[in-house]
DNA sequence: CATTTGACTGCGT
DNA sequence: AACGCAGCCAAAT
């Protein structure tokens, strides 16, 4: 057989992956975890893998919602994120630096 | 099966 | 405060 069922990406086991993308969409709109906090929730410690999951398919979760420790967004997403933010009344800060503010986590970080 | 990678985190310099 | 570095974990190659 020659080949795969057409055109489909292959299909890594689910478990931490659908684990993680669970959790994601338990974050209510307007409040968001870190990383770290949504690797917790998993008994995991591994913020960078909670990464790897939202980068490689996250992309129809609500991603915005996960955010660096410190409650800087999503590298590389910062523009995107934002319009979220803002639709959803997240509260955010001016900053300075290249993503231009920063999200209050102090203000609406989720606890489960 | 070994190595590399990454939308991370915290501590030290 | 900027920068580097080591620790961490799962998926990808």
């Amino acid at each position: 057989m020659p080949q795969h069922p057409a055109g489909r990406r292959p299909e890594p086991v689910e478990g931490f992956v659908e684990a993680v993308l669970a959790v994601v969409a338990d974050i209510p709109s307007g409040s968001v975890a870190t990383y770290g906090d949504v690797a917790a929730v998993l008994g995991s410690r591994g913020a960078r893998a909670v990464g790897q999951v939202m980068a490689r398919y996250g992309s129809d979760a609500p991603w915005w919602r996960v955010v660096r420790a410190g409650g800087r967004p999503p590298t590389g997403h910062a523009a995107t994120a934002r319009r979220h933010y803002d639709d959803e009344g997240t509260p955010l800060v001016a900053a300075s630096d290249d993503d231009g503010y920063r999200i209050v986590l102090a203000a609406c970080r989720w606890r489960p």
